[in-house]
RNA sequence: GCCCCGCUAGCUCAGUGGAUAGAGCAUCUGUCUUCUAAACAGAGGGUCUGAGGUUCGAAUCCUCAGCGGGGCACCA
């Protein structure tokens, strides 16, 4: 994409509009003008309550300033005219520059160095593997992936992480329920029951040999070990399904043989941030005993606290991440103060660790239960629903919603699926191209975008002009969700202008003239290219034929 | 008791303090000898949970209340 655009039209016009706003002599700072998609047609494409928010610093009518203020305003390349009514400026993109954009729009269309090559990680799906993904996870896998992907589009250099908890007490029940199995025993209160358990431990009896004849307390961590890889090559499996991709594995033993977590609770120790009290250490803010939650037992085993301290160590120290984004599931919420005071007192900067939260995804049959080992894994909701619908309904949805998943409907294969019906604009688009090609077998190389001027055709164009703004608005509040929404719209104006060659064959893109077919085709390519690149942020295939 | 999230059309959900609140599904009515009908055109459907407040302006911000979900461990 050239530069010329590469920031959105809307920044283009904001930019106009608050050189507009100094001509008329404002010196201080200048209030958000609330530069938006204007809600009816009738308001033309942006709009901006620009009179409204300058009335109280002019001192002056809405409607005067308004009216000023269109009168003044010249957005580069002649790309939208200003209209001013009551107190608001109106801005309409004009057909001229539409069908320049068309022309301009290549692969990675709206793509742009918004993050200047920032290192920063992303920390998701990082379950205790203790046991298979259940539909649930599959919520934060796809979220986390697609926030990386938009982050990469974005300029910024991303580093996707898994981090695989090994020595919390979980794992240790997960090792200790195997050691059971192993022996024909019930897992212990509080164990895991699923089938699963037994088969890792006949499993481990193949590959251990004489592991059954080890006592407990020298057994238990190497199954441990043993099942958790297990676990983590099932989990890797799954996410693969999904197109989820991760850079790195990262253990938990791997910190404790690094000694960070030791380091780090020297250094607060030293800062008064660890106590000990009843046997046990404790961290909080000195001289305050309200927030205390325990780091080292009692009993002298840490608790996962203390490997998250070692964890904040190796990401912003020894890695030197700049920012660090995890991404969990919202039960965790209460933990997020706890880790952010944790990070201060190590001397980071806590508005540089980001903690998404996303609400939990229920069933409607019933809520899952993940140690009774009843419940659907996302195996067996990609088997059944295909994973791009399962990315695509999962994307769907605001982080701040809980999925009711009505597996029925999501099983369910047919147009009621949104994700048909973006998928369908782009294999359509694509046939288009192929049966152009062969009814035209020499095209002019160059589009004259000038031929283009149906009303449709123009409504695409508008549309593709809009994807920069998405993008920049969805990689500034972290929200993958609004890109589907994007795609929705995007897919509309797509079918609306192919539909108009199916009422009328003159607008069909493939005609006699040979310019006009050109010119159309240029259309489509632009749409497809933009749809391909939308989809692909989603993790949702584009496919060439349906 | 304290903390987090939600409450918008029959259902599932969008909606950066701006003008007349949107989409999908479902329901109903039309459109295929055609570059793909997995599509298009149209219709109906709303006290944005309630009450106060902030201001030129509130679904959006604040307070209180109600309902639903999730947290509040020497579990993670």
């Amino acid at each position: 994409m050239t530069s010329v655009i590469s920031g959105g039209v809307r920044e283009r016009i904001n930019d106009a509009l608050h050189q507009a706003v100094r001509a008329l002599g404002v010196e201080e700072d200048i209030p958000d003008l609330e530069l938006g998609r204007a809600k009816v047609p009738e308001h033309g494409d942006y709009a901006s309550s620009a009179g409204l928010k300058l009335a109280r610093v002019l001192r002056s009518r809405p409607d005067e300033i308004a009216a000023r203020l269109a009168e003044k305003v010249v957005v580069p390349e002649g790309a939208a005219t200003a209209e001013a009514e009551k107190g608001y400026v109106n801005f309409r993109l004009t057909d001229d520059w539409l069908r320049q954009l068309v022309t301009r729009i290549a692969p990675g269309y709206g793509g742009r160095d918004i993050g200047r090559g920032e290192r920063l990680q992303v920390e998701f799906g990082s379950v205790n593997p203790t046991g298979p993904l259940h539909i649930g996870h599959g919520r934060g896998v796809t979220l986390g992936d697609s926030l990386c992907r938009l982050l990469e589009f974005t300029g910024h250099s991303v580093q996707r992480e898994y981090y695989v908890n090994s020595d919390n007490t979980q794992t240790r029940r997960f090792g200790a329920s195997v050691y059971a199995r192993l022996h024909g025993n019930e897992p212990p209160e509080g164990g895991y029951t699923g089938d699963y358990v037994t088969e890792l431990a006949e499993m481990a009896r193949h590959d251990l040999p004489g592991i059954d004849k080890v006592p407990e307390e020298e057994a238990e961590p190497k199954l441990r070990m043993y099942a958790i890889e297990k676990m983590v090559e099932r989990i890797r499996a799954t996410v693969a399904r999904l197109s989820v991709r991760y850079d790195e594995w990262y253990y938990e033993n791997k910190l404790w043989e690094a000694g960070l977590p030791q380091t780090a609770i020297d250094r607060l120790r030293k800062s008064g941030h660890i106590k000990e009290r009843d046997g046990a250490l404790w961290f909080g803010e000195p001289n305050d005993e309200e927030e205390d939650r325990v780091v080292i037992r009692a009993n002298g085993q840490p608790t996962y606290f203390a490997s998250d301290l070692g964890y904040l160590l190796s990401r912003f120290e020894q890695r030197g991440f700049n920012r660090v984004i995890e991404v969990w599931a919202s039960d965790h919420h209460g933990y997020v103060p706890r880790m952010k005071s944790a990070a201060a007192a190590l001397g980071f900067d806590p508005q540089k660790l980001v903690i998404i939260l996303h609400q939990m995804v229920n069933l409607k049959e019933g809520k899952m239960s993940k140690r009774a080992g009843r419940f659907v894994t996302l195996d067996e909701l990609v088997d059944r629903v295909g994973s791009d619908a399962v990315r695509y309904f999962y994307l769907l949805r605001s982080p701040d919603t809980t999925i009711e998943f009505d597996l029925e409907l999501a099983v369910t294969q047919g147009s009621e699926n949104p994700v048909y019906y973006a998928q369908y604009a782009h294999a359509r688009l694509s046939n288009v191209e192929v049966a152009a090609a062969e009814r035209h077998p020499r095209l002019p190389e160059r589009a004259d975008a000038s031929l283009l001027g149906h009303p449709w055709e123009l409504d695409v164009a508008r549309q593709l002009a809009f994807w920069p703004d998405v993008v920049e608005d969805a990689t500034a509040v972290l929200e993958p969700h609004r890109i589907p929404y994007y795609v929705h719209d995007l897919a509309t104006a797509v079918h609306r202008f192919y539909h108009a060659g199916n009422a009328q064959s003159e607008h069909r893109v493939v005609v006699d003239d040979p310019e006009l077919t050109r010119a159309r085709l240029e259309l489509c390519r632009a749409a497809r290219h933009t749809l391909k690149t939308a989809l692909e942020l989603m993790g949702v295939s584009a496919p060439e034929r349906m």
